[in-house]
DNA sequence: CTGAAAGCGCTTACAG
DNA sequence: CTGAAAGCGCTTACAG
């Protein structure tokens, strides 16, 4: 493969000015441009990456260490934290964690290894030992979806409380009356947020929330499953289960299926984060929508202000209740309807026609 | 951030000696060895990679230019590339082309001025420049799933023919005469496989395949709807729908719906690439499924072995029809069942209780 | 077993 | 505007 050495005999000028043609430097001849930009195209020439970046010490990478890449919330976040890194000019590389903290330190070690410029992460934890040491170690950070707390980086999310009481009342303006959920790891923000909410947005209502009702799941498919059946088991099982996350959603499916329910006429059932595919499940599922893309955005926007030394700020987006018929209604035709909720019930995204 | 020389320095030992441990060099003494330890350990010393590469000449990385990451069918292949390098130790660089000829030789560009030692990809179309260029180069290269013909590299796919035909058996079984295909892109094997695949197995049956009935989608959702649109526009439209990837399969289920008719009474749907979500859809979908996770770790494995000099093979594994609801009859129950199909028609991977 | 030195492919003050 | 030279942080023959 040519290097800069090649480009400079074929050009016959010295290694110093083709560098500086192909760095746009300003103080270079019309005529040195030209024989280099022929060399260059000549030999096919392409400037080592590996050899700049140690040189001026810079990668124009950023790190994305997300929990679990085929969760699709997190897979349509990674996409467009692409999209706008490149935007601005910057490579990203995925770490997939698969909410295990021992794999996302790998890759947090990993990506600090390569002297990535900046880090975005969704902690799988409140901070294994790689992620706090990431944390101390200077590399510019920002945090997405969840976050550490106490560690003192920006955190770009989105508030889902009020979603949240939109679905209670949505729900108890159906009738129900026992609400159960399938809540994330409680080490994560997220995972303590949405109990949180469900449980300030019953207390409206007068409803309690009960152990037996918070089932313990990781965000995954075979958690929501595990749980599911368990509330299935008790002697008063609840009328609706809200998953805390789409793949746990999935796996409610499965268990109440397994068993020979149907929903909403046995249970009912709810979902944080939307997905195209929950217009089409059997029911359509009703779900809290985050502005994904958005968020994906503005985490980058963080993280390059913060690499490039401007200040980088936290930015919390609010989530959005999505009525379909998985808690006992149709959803409502035409424009406007709904229960008690100021929004139109229509489906989000690209999902429907 | 320490280097190498600090390290050296705090353990009184030269940089030479300090590599050599870094790099299990037999030939140290367990004296050296132990000081250089606790000096990395003091100092929480991690080699920089960047310098590391350049002077090795590798950078234990692969790229990956994946088509779509949104499709789940990518998303999983990517994730199960992503396992088998990481036991290797590689690490993994997605680049995601979202089906655009210029964003993959972006990606593949970007990829190569970093110096991958090895290129997966699953090209968006027979040619584009980058591509050509990319594989000329000499950089070992693996195609997964899609391929280029007369381009001289490895191959790791599943071969569909038998499950489409296990496919249309099922179809006809059931009383279906005119069926359609929405096709992928024409410039893609896959694209071209799937509908001869079709036809061949149409042919079969004395069924022909019209051109009104091969719709041209281009593996992503809108194309799907758009698509169906068609075909239900038709003075005679098909009885069956046949998908070719799963994102398509969504568009047409959209379609469909925005009609207000109903899979399968008024039409059957059937698609290419199973997810698990279609064990929950209304009705829940059959589809054809691929090998996926062993699809990405062949790949892996060919791909490793021509970086490492051996010489790396390419693979091919079957597909399998699963049959669901969604073409007309209900899944048989019991282990064994469906029409003509020797295999159960259970549900596939872990969507199923 | 250990160290001094060269060199990987670039960029960038420093002179001219 | 241009070039010679130093240096980024490592690894690795080459001597000893």
């Amino acid at each position: 493969m040519a290097g800069i050495k090649d480009v400079a005999a074929e050009a016959g000028l010295s290694v110093a000015t083709v560098s500086r043609v192909l760095n746009g430097h300003p103080s270079v001849s019309e005529d040195a441009r030209r024989r280099v930009t022929a060399a260059v195209e000549a030999l096919g020439y392409r400037p080592n990456a590996v050899a700049r970046s140690l040189r001026t010490d810079q990668t124009r990478t950023l790190g994305l260490v997300i929990s679990d890449v085929m969760n699709p919330y997190f897979t349509e976040l990674a996409r467009s934290v692409e999209e706008e890194a490149r935007a601005l000019g910057y490579s990203v590389i995925i770490g997939n964690a698969d909410e295990r903290p021992d794999l996302q330190d790998h890759h947090v070690t990993t990506l600090l290894d390569r002297r990535i410029d900046g880090l975005l992460v969704s902690p799988t934890d409140d901070g294994s030992p790689g992620m706090l040491a990431a944390a101390r170690a200077g590399t510019p950070m920002v945090f997405v979806d969840r976050w550490i707390p106490g560690v003192d980086v920006p955190v770009v999310r989105s508030d889902g409380r009020s979603a949240v009481r939109d679905l209670v009342a949505h729900l108890h303006g159906l009738g129900h009356r026992r609400l159960a959920i399938i809540s994330g790891p409680a080490a994560t923000t997220t995972g303590r947020e949405r109990v949180e909410a469900f449980r300030a947005a019953l207390g409206a209502y007068g409803l309690p929330l009960p152990d037996a009702y918070i089932g313990q799941g990781d965000f995954q498919a075979e958690s929501g499953r595990r749980v599911t059946e368990g509330f299935l088991e008790l002697d008063e099982p609840p009328q609706v289960v809200f998953a805390a996350d789409n793949l746990m959603a999935l796996g409610a499916l499965d268990a109440i299926r397994a068993r020979g329910l149907r929903v909403p006429d046995d249970i009912a059932l709810a979902a944080f984060d939307d997905i195209p595919w929950f217009v089409h499940t059997d029911p359509p599922v009703t779900a809290i929508a985050q502005p994904v893309r958005e968020l994906g955005r503005a985490a980058v926007r963080a993280l390059v202000d913060r690499i490039e030394g401007r200040p980088g700020s936290s930015v919390t987006l609010p989530a959005r209740l999505v009525v379909r018929r998985s808690c006992g209604e149709p959803a409502a035709v035409g424009p406007s309807g709904g229960r008690g909720i100021d929004r139109p019930p229509s489906p989000v995204r690209r999902s429907t026609p």
